[in-house]
DNA sequence: TAGAAATTGAGACTCAGTCTCAACACGTAT
DNA sequence: ATACGTGTTGAGACTGAGTCTCAATTTCTA
């Protein structure tokens, strides 16, 4: 049985007359393995582990085409190298970031997007899409901190 | 004549201390030499045509200074490496990223600071920066494209 | 002037990500 | 069947921003 994320990269795969090989299927069943942030060396290991060997190329190679299909987003962070995340399945979202302890808090919140749509209006641009970050302490480390 | 850049930057390091060496004046004139965004990359390039070698290594320990003092920010994009802007002299200040021609247009909406605030308090988060992108077709792009 | 602490440059190093290229897969036309 | 074209793969070399090391040097302070 093929589930809903294979059907839509294959769709995409075809369009472009590219093909759903089998290290591309093992490569997407990692990424939807679970729902978190990953970055590119967390499907590597997690193949290797698995059993399956892809080599690196294949994998930034397939992470590409997935982000190129809507899949998959790159959130960049203050870090040296990009983060992925599901797209499938999950509403937008921003991060709120704590720069003490690291922790990543998701927030959706629909008054940033009507007032991003406004913004962009006003300068003639079309947005196709955006990232928010808000670097801060989170309300743990705050309470830690706090004598 | 000491710039007022000079002197935060001086407190600053005074304040650590650590020490405004010749290397680091240096530097930190290149940086503001204009007002631009800019890389590490543009530093060690400026000084090399302007006759002073510093190394490499000194440029990225007075840039990492730089954005400890808050006299810079660092500004991640889609990019691999980091660019810089200025804070000092400036508003805060997001940006519209154009993904056809690459041009940057910064925009400033005291909107968004009083969304963000109100996010941050329902999450008891206590906010130190924030980073917002929007890409996507800019007016002279768009406009080229439609026919 | 001596000693402690900070700083510097050169270059080795790291590491995510990219590129190259020969071997392979597979569909289609001959 | 055969040949061709196009897409794909893995191994490993390569790139390039950024970091680290360390001996030599500078600066501050006593």
């Amino acid at each position: 049985m093929e589930s809903a994320e294979e059907k839509m990269f294959r769709q995409f795969l075809d369009g472009d007359g590219l093909k759903f090989t089998p290290e591309r299927r093992l490569i997407l069943q990692e990424v939807f393995r679970n729902h978190r942030h990953f970055e590119a060396d967390d499907i590597v290991i997690g193949l290797r582990n698995r059993g399956s060997r892809v080599s690196r190329a294949s994998i930034y190679r397939t992470l590409h085409l997935l982000v190129g299909s809507g899949l998959l987003i790159n959130v960049y962070s203050a870090e040296k190298h990009g983060h992925y995340e599901h797209t499938f399945g999950h509403d937008h979202h921003d991060h709120l970031i704590c720069t003490e302890c690291g922790r990543m808090i998701e927030i959706s919140d629909p008054e940033f997007e009507a007032q991003q749509a406004r913004v962009c209006n006003q300068h003639g641009f079309v947005a196709t899409s955006h990232k928010l970050e808000i670097r801060g302490i989170c309300e743990c480390c705050g309470a830690k901190k706090s004598f």
